[in-house]
DNA sequence: CTGAAAGCGCTAACAC
DNA sequence: GTGTTAGCGCTTTCAG
């Protein structure tokens, strides 16, 4: 590659150098057929030579197509999501595309903003982890006609979507909480205005109502989905009155089960022995923590699925929006490992 | 915001509303002082009206210049790089830059081709964590005069940097252990061929050394700066025969900590009963461990000062290289902490 | 099969 | 102050 100053070599000056039209180039350059192999082989020696890269911002300008595609997570320091990150990536480099990743932080405005980046950088195509179900606007992609897939959560608008069945992965986590001998389970809950918070909420009535248990009000308590807001939602739970006090914990995903785990030291109770406890999300990553009972997602599959869709809708698949539901799986492990029988002769 | 079909709203389109020049529109949008109250009126009514946002490739191809930041990490899932993150991000849009997002995964051939997407991209400058010391290539970005600055580690180029002293920050941890009584401290160090990982090594060997402590080679064992690697690595110190089995163990960074940590409870010890415990990077996500020894970094400066310096030169700044070595501060806590003269009585 | 010419949307000289 | 004009680097008709 020749070492010059200044990058500045367009498509001209391989053209000069191999002898032919900027037009012969391109076409060299873009795969087309019907160029004499002689010609084909002057303009690859001549792009080696000058160690020419095309211009993107022309090329997007030109064919009003640009080849990157938006990821924006709403925690990039949650693991769920960087996970999941890995399926997004992998798809799109394989069709050609690049990634470009942001992270709202939760935050409306931010998102706002990455959205409103990704409209004026005429991307290909968002992917989009909504940090509201009802206040995310997505009109300025739609606007310009950019597809847009919800991954892990919903929103009111009309977009293809990627998540687990959220109602049955956390509904099957309070039965096993139930089945094992709690009476009072609580739940550390995510956000009001986020899809995946209101559905694992809903698990947790339903496994209730099956059992026939009444709902107490008191068991459930709001988070941020974040550790310090999950300790803070778990403390509340275990200072309750004894009378009040739950005996099984749901936490509504990895960083508040944390926080709950941290909670629960601060107080010196363990589990299984004082509490049972349960989560949602994969924690690989904290595996020196009492083993723990999860409902696991495929995160990898849910980046790739929400791509390869993303990748259908810029081709020109105009079709009706589809919602992909995958299926969350309930891990049960120490955390909640109580012998039925023991743990109900003590109860009684 | 009128509601159309498809974007194409152009500065013409605005123009003919406004019934002004693209130029005079232009103006106006790029705070030009000199256009007359009235027409600016005009035409930011006309943009309202058509709901205009300027198509930033146009804008670039023609200034030859975007306000994009390229920020390479080698790996998203580890907390420390994703605060950060922040630290970038802050900077970055007070000064009407975005960020965009890529993680190399500590692997060259995925490093290398964020570093062409940047060059291709032409994005006013890039952060990066490099994958290697001596192989990473930013070769195209000098190419193309896009100015880097490498965080947390170095590289062979003669590029700004911004980091801790590593050297100094792992040989007060050692220095530590050592004082608290340990004899035979283990470390848990980085893959070869990472700046960071070299200089905690100097600095564990510094302590040795003046602490009059021959160094034992079986006691260095290597990981990848991950959990896994780290859980195999401590696993290699910790099933040492008896008499070369160590007493302290210093792992070189948080994932590998946390391996460490399985590792530990895989064998039944504790720390700081079994074994003296210290770390790199701060772990405030992992609150339940044990309360940790850490030697901890100032995540959000590193970023903010990085971007900072890379600001600085995409405005022109010329001058030498430089580099930003910031303190890192030993935290001591319960997995070290032993009183010195208990211990050193056991050790008679 | 190849080249000439036009133009994507924008900004910066240059006139007026 | 404002408009006209040219052109950033690329692709794509349209001729030949």
């Amino acid at each position: 590659m020749e070492v010059g100053v200044g990058s500045r070599v367009t498509i001209r000056d391989v053209a000069a150098i191999a002898e032919v039209s900027p037009a012969t180039v391109s076409r060299v350059l873009n795969a087309d057929e019907r160029v004499a192999p002689e010609l084909r082989m002057r303009v690859l020696a001549a792009v080696e030579r000058l160690g020419y890269r095309p211009n993107s911002q022309a090329r997007s300008l030109r064919t009003q197509a640009t080849r990157v595609i938006g990821l924006i997570i709403s925690d990039i320091q949650n693991p769920f999501f960087t996970s999941l990150v890995r399926g997004v990536e992998d798809v799109a480099q394989a069709s050609g595309y690049s990634v470009v990743l942001a992270n709202s932080d939760e935050d409306l405005g931010k998102e706002q903003q990455y959205l409103r980046v990704a409209a004026a950088e005429q991307m290909a195509g968002v992917i989009l982890s909504p940090a509201s179900s009802s206040r995310t606007r997505i009109g300025e992609l739609v606007h310009e006609e950019i597809p847009v897939v919800t991954i892990d959560r919903r929103i009111a608008a009309d977009v293809d979507s990627v998540a687990v069945d959220n109602v049955a992965g956390a509904r099957q986590a309070v039965e096993h909480l139930l089945k094992t001998g709690a009476t009072r389970v609580g739940i550390i809950a995510g956000p009001a205005d986020v899809s995946t918070a209101a559905d694992r909420i809903e698990g947790y009535h339903a496994a209730l109502r099956d059992a026939g248990i009444a709902v107490d009000p008191a068991l459930l308590v709001r988070g941020d989905f974040r550790i310090d807001g999950g300790r803070r939602a778990a403390g509340r739970l275990l200072d309750l009155p004894a009378h009040q006090r739950p005996d099984a914990l749901f936490a509504a995903n990895n960083l508040m089960l944390i926080g709950t785990l941290d909670a629960m030291a601060e107080r010196g109770l363990t589990a299984p022995a004082d509490l049972l406890l349960a989560g949602f999300d994969e924690m690989s990553w904290a595996g020196f923590a009492p083993p723990l009972t999860l409902v696991e997602q495929p995160t990898y599959e849910i980046g790739r699925l929400a791509t390869e869709m993303l990748l259908r809708r810029i081709s020109g698949d105009t079709s009706a929006a589809e919602h992909i539901v995958l299926d969350a799986t309930l891990k049960v492990r120490a955390s909640s490992d109580v012998r039925p029988a023991v743990r109900a002769v003590s109860e009684l």
